[in-house]
RNA sequence: GGAGAGGUGGCUGAGCGGUCGAAAGCGGCGGUCUUGAAAACCGUUGAACUGAAAGGUUCCCAGGGUUCGAAUCCCUGCCUCUCCGCCA
């Protein structure tokens, strides 16, 4: 969420902002019912004043004895006349307030401006891109072919887009989950959270997924409570209403979730496989920093994301998504694809954001600064990896011409020691 | 699932329908004292909106209602706790 003050004083800047985002709002009606809310509201105040003095009047003259029938009568007629505009002074502010909610949030300077992935600007590569003999093959056929990955049975049992990991398989994703938690709570200082994955509305509007994005989540049925898409949910909104002290920050999270989407429109993309299930296992990272130093914290997250990468030894770029391509609530967006040799395609394996102020605002997330002043702090998260797309990458990267797959050294303490699955 | 209790400021916890943004204690901050610290004592200490400021309005879980006036009364919802039942 935008503050509004910023809209109020600086529309054009904002709407120039907005428009490198491929968003066509219009603000004209906004800018009527803003300007209709703060008229309604004066009116509304002044006429509480009246009601509070009467308020102080009316026991005093009670105690003296003095006549109040009028000044009842007056006040009775006043207390209608108040909850007449209040009626229509809530109606608005609703509407109003619908509006900020749907607003993208406003990139940051450094971000490429651009209209869709097509024009990302390539930051770096890491690693070299595997050679094989033949074809490489993708890594449904290996996971099926090695009884790791049964997506048969996924289905039979809850539908499409669903996948059954089998003995080496299910290790092999318990052992990358353990693998990332250990790099970034020792390595890199996050604290590890074991978050609820369920959550309700409040803490699906304050991270922004809600009220945009209410096709793309599986919603609870009696209770008004979702699935989460991702980890940063739960972690974002682990302060959500707090007022932290300055000292505080930053604040470092890392947590392991399945990440639950609905994956509506998205039909015929990615059908085979892991990339795109409707559950799927993550490692998320959050941070909560001062305004001051959140970008540098960007560039630590993104880092702490690559290193995994680098310790499995997978070939990666790194992508700054241009303005056209970032997500709803993001101001600057780093990817990080990871080569997938059957594809031969670099494919989004994390992504990492500074969501500056547009969350904490939603989710009330304030902190106090060393001179008392209230302040928002800036929110990032990045995954830190998405698992099941780590499993294909390993799986194809790694296939051996006798169908085998070799387990990268570090990861085969985490595997019992095993070289390789086969 | 059944029965009951309750949701008040950073925390604990008072609060008669009007003088309550709200007692008191703790904690925090500043000070006195002290070589220093502790203790003691004194002072101070919520948030949002609005306004140049003075000030004004709002907020005692949320939403409705009663009333000239609600933290206080009524209704609904949400949440927490206790006991019983069930259960990993």
């Amino acid at each position: 969420m935008l503050a509004i003050k910023t809209l109020r004083d600086k529309l054009e800047q904002v709407k120039s902002a907005l428009a490198t985002r491929q968003s066509d709002i219009s603000f004209t009606q906004w800018i009527a019912a803003d300007q209709k809310q703060r008229r309604l509201k004066q009116t509304i105040e002044t006429l509480k004043f009246k009601r509070n003095r009467a308020s102080e009047e009316i026991p005093k003259r009670k105690r003296a004895k003095e006549p109040l029938d009028a000044l009842l009568k007056e006040m009775k007629t006043v207390s209608e006349e108040i909850s007449r505009y209040e009626a229509e002074l809530k109606r608005i502010e609703a509407e109003n307030a619908d509006f900020l909610l749907n607003l993208p949030n406003v990139p940051h300077v450094s971000v490429p401006v651009g209209k869709d992935e097509t024009e990302n600007q390539e930051i770096r590569r890491w690693g070299e891109k595997p050679v094989f003999s033949k074809a490489p093959l993708s890594h449904w056929v290996i996971g099926e072919t090695l009884g790791i990955l049964d997506f048969e049975r996924g289905a039979k049992m809850s539908g499409s887009r669903f996948v059954l990991y089998r003995g080496l398989g299910a290790k092999l994703e318990r052992a990358l989950i353990n693998f990332m938690l250990d790099l970034h709570t020792t390595a890199h200082g996050y604290t590890e959270i074991l978050p609820p994955f369920i959550v309700n509305r409040s803490s699906m509007t304050g991270t922004g997924q809600l009220p945009k994005f209410e096709d793309d989540l599986f919603r609870l049925k009696d209770s008004d409570c979702f699935l989460i898409p991702t980890g940063e949910v739960p972690l974002t909104s682990i302060h959500a209403d707090e007022i932290l002290a300055e000292s505080d920050l930053p604040l470092n999270y890392t947590a392991h979730t399945p990440c639950f989407r609905r994956e509506a429109g998205s039909y015929g993309q990615d059908t085979r496989g892991l990339i795109r299930q409707h559950q799927f296992n993550k490692v998320e990272l959050v941070k909560f920093t001062s305004p001051t130093d959140s970008y540098d914290h960007l560039e630590q997250l993104l880092a702490h994301a690559e290193t995994v990468l680098q310790k499995l030894g997978l070939h990666y770029r790194v992508v700054s998504l241009c303005t056209g391509d970032l997500g709803f609530h993001a101001a600057k967006t780093y990817d990080i694809e990871v080569w997938v040799p059957s594809q031969e395609k670099y494919r989004e394996i994390s992504s990492c954001s500074n969501v500056e102020d547009f969350q904490a605002r939603r989710a009330k997330i304030r902190y106090r600064t060393a001179d008392g002043k209230i302040e928002h702090p800036h929110t990032l998260n990045g995954s830190g990896l998405a698992v099941g797309r780590t499993v294909v990458a390993l799986l194809e990267n790694y296939q051996q011409p006798d169908g085998s797959v070799v387990i990268p050294e570090a990861l085969r303490s985490y595997m019992g020691g095993l070289e390789k699955i086969s």
